[in-house]
DNA sequence: ACAGCCGTAGCAAGCGCTTTCTACGAGGTA
DNA sequence: TACCTCGTAGAAAGCGCTTGCTACGGCTGT
């Protein structure tokens, strides 16, 4: 049937801890028996049975990328780069050092199944697990994921947030990269403010989540530190992080009050669907109303006009993530890391009218 | 340490076997016994060892789906649906029936990490492996993955193409979903004849991938039938399927040949990048130049002009591929399925002047 | 020249689960 | 009443690998 260490140890003539310590490295081993090894290998195609080994050596080497969304480029470029870490030496090298296996788990933003996946990867024993993008802040769905993260952490599993604020009480997280959502909020409204606008309606993420939060709560110190703090509800409307979301709530908006003149998005593609509901409202961008996002991803720059909007360092985050549950990387101090948000202000914005 | 099955076996006060047929719901167990040992799993916290249940059973729960870029939607929205539809029954059951570990590995469009991730997912005894997206065309890597995946076929693995075209003299993929690139793209190509153009740019994807040279044999076969077969190479770029590589691609087409009315693009990212350089090159779309995409992906219908393109069911052939993979469909007849593609014309094609 | 080392390789005991085969009591049947 | 069958549970043999410990030459040091 299949080829087994024995097979490639009798061919080899060597006994089968030998060939496991030379597949392995982590032991002297003559270079001649190396040598003869390895071609049994080659000859038998042998292939490690990863089950087995894992479960003799009390480790695996899957890692595990949770992201709330594949389909969002702010996922993917994250979890893209931390597999680039992670997936063995550069490219090509094949047999040899560290072959991780990273995969990237789709919560679709259920907190149920990201609790699944982290069952499941407990099961695997899994040597990492890097968790992308904002949190619940339900309480319940927190302490369970901290009690699982403490298990995991437990079992020698390295555990690293990325865009992910830390959670409180929890030592079992090796590191946090959070961004500074609030802060990119706020500089983004003031931007906006500086420009003259006085009314900014706001289509928001999804309730409860840490991003949401910290955006909206950057978006209302900016209107607060300008004296405008009246009237932030009704101008301020929930949704998913989606386009579809973006176009209903923007239409809502302008109805609900047709004097805002500029529209914050929760994000780059809720924006793109809040611009089309200003067009189809008949209005125009920026002239009419001014538009903006948050993350800076790839398409906004061309979207017409470009979109003006919050850059996050997606792909440099996600390296570091991939990094640090690597153990390539020291954590930084007190395991906690902001990274910062940039304003790019582009065609999308501009003075009100008047 | 770590609770293993013999620590609820005694909890249970049962046999670990018992415990093991429980979990797994393959065997008749008295309700009462059930009751006692699920009982003990939760007062233990209990979570089963993968690697040990994997190498007895010499199955594992683990499903890869290969990607070849994970910041593409193109691959979200498949790997999304395809998980789905492979991650346990719908959401929240938890404990229970069919719980697979459904993982997505970015290849980043490289051979050699295509076959790496495969002898990874060999190792691990991949219940099932999802390959999304093109080919490489390169016989030498087609000859070792036809080799790998019959390999991981022996082992028992269930292997499905989505959007990728059937191997030759391969039975090892249990199904084949591929996508009709080239009726596609000889439709929209049809499209900008009938609206009268006759000068049409060709930004290409990279050079050796089916979905690249299936899309452009479509686009050749509409101007050949129109009598427009000269200049086929003059008019063709070919470069990354990037935004980036549509604008830097465009531009040169626009060099090369400013008599072109119409540009189609490799797919609709690679279209808004091209639509950039049109614009920065002080066109107008559609009015001086139309531009058209493929792919249909969620942002084209907010870019503006919205984007005339050709639309691939991605979510239905993810979820559909992931349901073959699970043995929960029955594969079409001869393991081969074509997806057909709609033209979408919208705003950013139009006729040429004059 | 002999003890002690170092460099290599083998032995064998698991790792925690699955599963075949066996065991045993309770009903059903003749 | 004796025999079988059915339903349920346990015993135990691995699954293929890792690794602590032991073994065995050839060198070095005195």
């Amino acid at each position: 049937m299949t080829v087994t260490l024995a097979d490639v140890a009798a061919r080899a003539r060597v006994s089968p801890a030998t060939v496991s310590r030379v597949l392995n490295g982590n032991y002297p081993v003559a270079a001649s028996t190396r040598d003869r090894v390895l071609r049994a290998v080659d000859e038998l195609d042998y292939v490690l049975n990863g089950p087995a080994s894992s479960l003799a050596a009390a480790t695996s080497d899957l890692v595990g990328i949770l992201v709330n969304d594949i389909a969002d480029p702010f996922f993917g470029i994250m979890a893209g780069a931390a597999q680039g870490e992670i997936g063995g030496p550069g490219d090509g090298s094949g047999r040899g050092g560290g072959e991780k296996l990273a995969v990237v788990c789709n919560t679709g933003g259920s907190p149920e199944r990201e609790l699944t996946y982290l069952t499941l990867l407990q099961r695997q024993r899994a040597a990492a697990v890097v968790l992308t993008g904002g949190a619940l802040e339900d309480p319940a769905h927190q302490a369970a994921m901290a009690a699982k993260l403490a298990k995991l952490a437990d079992a020698g599993t390295r555990i690293v947030f990325c865009g992910r604020p830390p959670l409180p009480d929890t030592d079992a997280v090796v590191a946090a990269l959070a961004f500074d959502n609030r802060g990119g909020g706020r500089r983004l409204t003031e931007h906006l403010l500086e420009l003259g606008h006085r009314r900014i309606g706001y289509v928001a993420g999804p309730l409860e989540r840490t991003t949401t939060r910290h955006r909206l709560e950057g978006h209302r110190e900016a209107m607060k530190a300008a004296g405008l703090y009246a009237d932030e509800e009704s101008l301020t409307v929930h949704g998913p992080y989606d386009r579809r979301s973006g176009y209903d709530a923007t239409l809502e908006l302008l109805r609900r009050a047709p004097e805002v003149t500029a529209v914050v998005a929760a994000n780059d593609t809720v924006a793109l669907g809040a611009g089309a509901a200003v067009r189809e409202h008949g209005l125009r961008i920026p002239e009419d109303v001014s538009v903006a996002g948050f993350d800076d991803l790839p398409f906004s720059v061309d979207a017409v006009p470009a979109l003006t909007t919050v850059r996050l360092p997606l792909f440099e985050a996600g390296a570091r993530a991939g990094r640090l549950a690597m153990g390539k990387e020291t954590p930084p101090p007190g395991g906690i890391a902001t990274i910062e948000a940039e304003l790019m202000v582009r065609g999308s914005t501009a003075p009100p009218r008047g």
